[in-house]
DNA sequence: GCCAACGTTGGC
DNA sequence: GCCAACGTTGGC
């Protein structure tokens, strides 16, 4: 099982949205990111093990925690002439874009960015680098324990 | 709103 | 295949 950290905007879908979806679950649509793509495409497996990110808002960081519930399959929005991620290359027959499904394991406290930084044990992860503008990072199981552990 | 960082595009 | 221009991300 791997481990993942998702960022999301509150202002699009929130740890509060995403618990109020039916079945506390939504399809993690609009990466347009080969690289993050290829993760969720290449990677992502069902119970792979999630950190729920804000970004871009007032206090970025952890809120949650949440699984991967359905392998990758076609970005329907991609399809679509009228979503702002529609792609004209796209077709049905030769998708670009993928997504999974996530679901919500709980909400957590907020460990914001600052703290996140201010921890040595985490100064390598991917999300924390400057200049990281991947919207999908992998963790590793010792970042993953040790979040975990601060988080009670 | 600023701006550093970096991915993508497209002309050559 | 190079690389300049452009667009986007995301913290501050």
């Amino acid at each position: 099982m791997r481990y993942w950290l998702m960022k999301s905007e509150p202002s699009d879908v929130s740890i509060d949205d995403l618990a109020s979806m039916p079945d506390q679950t939504v399809a993690w649509y609009g990466i347009r990111n080969y690289q993050a793509r290829n993760f969720m495409r290449d990677q992502m497996r069902v119970g792979d093990q999630v950190f729920f990110y804000h970004s871009s808002c007032e206090q970025p960081g952890i809120v949650g925690i949440a699984e991967v519930s359905k392998l990758a399959y076609p970005d329907a929005t991609q399809f679509d002439p009228g979503s702002k991620y529609f792609d004209p290359k796209a077709t049905p027959e030769n998708p670009r874009w993928f997504n999974v499904d996530v679901r919500l394991v709980k909400k957590t406290r907020l460990v914001g960015i600052k703290e996140l930084r201010g921890h040595p044990e985490l100064a390598s992860m991917r999300t924390l680098q400057t200049g990281n503008r991947l919207s999908i990072t992998p963790v590793d199981p010792a970042e993953w324990n040790f979040v975990v552990g601060i988080l009670k």
